[in-house]
DNA sequence: TGCAGCATGTACCAATTGGTACAGTCATGA
DNA sequence: TCATGACTGTACCAATTGGTACATGCTGCA
């Protein structure tokens, strides 16, 4: 090992900057080419280093994973505080806006990867297992707080914020496996009559 | 290549069972470790034969893997059909039958398989692309009837069984993230609340 | 100029993988 | 009895894997 170990959690320095141009790198490339069977030889020649200096910089394939998984949870979070809170817009309105966010063509690799760190993560894969926590309870907060928001009691706030939550994950997950954009969206408009009791 | 050749697509003879039996012990197996990082050398250490064997009644781990899955999705297919439709049960009364069955928990190696092959079925893996097809499809068919049969406009039913469909498996997920079964079940009876209007 | 230290590549290693060759066992039927 | 054929195990192979050792360049500083 003559390496100067880099490979702390030091996210700071000038190298720090290299880091994250890789991990941003190799999400990408996970994005596109899922994180499955993920090799640091064929990450490497994908995002045109060695493999020898993915060991480098992050110490193993195990911390690489992490950092990846770490930093497609913030891009998937990104999404949400993307959508800009216009006045005027009904609860139903704002709930469109994120579905169509969300469900953007250039953000498919991305959701694909999504579920696939989750089905990874119900197998207990190290890397994987944080997102656990995170999946439901870091979603339901601002939910809730919209749903008490626009006048439901706190009970039932959490309930219809959590369905809400799964809901879309379903529909989603239909609609990466089926591509059948319109049925989708017709069964979410459904939701949202239910959900909203808009006509 | 000695081998008879007892690895093309004949399913009969006495054969046949003992690879019938293989592929059950294998999805026994894969169900409580998970799919991802399979190996014939585990798996048969597991069941008690040597990868050989594995080879010798499957061909190759490729049409091994096919045979997992397509047996998987007939083992939870049987779910559906355990169910008992004893009459004067509400519809509302047959869905929480139905999601009662889905979330035994000595289901719940199953249902983590089924999430963990949809990851690879979206990334492309051969074994698992042929699940997308009739991934929403399959399930729409009776869910629809069902919907028809209790009055709903077909146009209307198709979007209501695409709904109910997609809000089962983004709950059932929160369920195998969380573990937190009665906040799942809230928010279960939620939906059906607003689904069928009861209560 | 020369030295120090980081960054990068090449070559290599041990382990594991799917798959094959060959040989042994065991039942069945002539 | 013996020969056939299915069934199974052992030993092996080539490829790929994550990870390491070593050597080389490059940059900045004295």
């Amino acid at each position: 090992m003559d390496d100067s170990r880099p490979e702390g959690e030091a996210e700071q320095g000038a190298h720090g900057d290299r880091r994250a141009q890789l991990v941003d790198a190799a999400v990408d490339h996970v994005a596109a080419h899922g994180i499955a069977d993920l090799s640091l030889r064929g990450l490497g020649a994908a995002i045109g280093v060695s493999h020898r200096m993915l060991i480098h910089y992050f110490g193993s394939k195990e911390q690489l994973l992490v950092e990846i998984v770490r930093t497609s949870e913030r891009r998937q979070r990104d999404v949400l505080s993307r959508i800009r809170l216009e006045p005027g817009l009904s609860p139903a309105d704002v709930a469109r806006l994120l579905w169509h966010q969300l469900t953007d063509p250039r953000l498919a690799g991305q959701e694909r990867l999504f579920f696939e760190i989750c089905g990874h993560a119900l197998r207990g894969r190290p890397e994987a297992v944080p997102v656990l926590e995170g999946l439901v309870t870091d979603w339901l907060e601002p939910l809730v707080a919209a749903e008490v928001a626009a006048g439901a009691e706190p009970a039932a706030a959490r309930n219809r914020a959590r369905l809400g939550l799964a809901t879309v994950r379903g529909l989603l997950l239909d609609l990466l496996a089926t591509g059948d954009r319109a049925g989708v969206d017709s069964a979410m408009e459904e939701f949202l009559r239910l959900y909203y009791g808009s006509q």
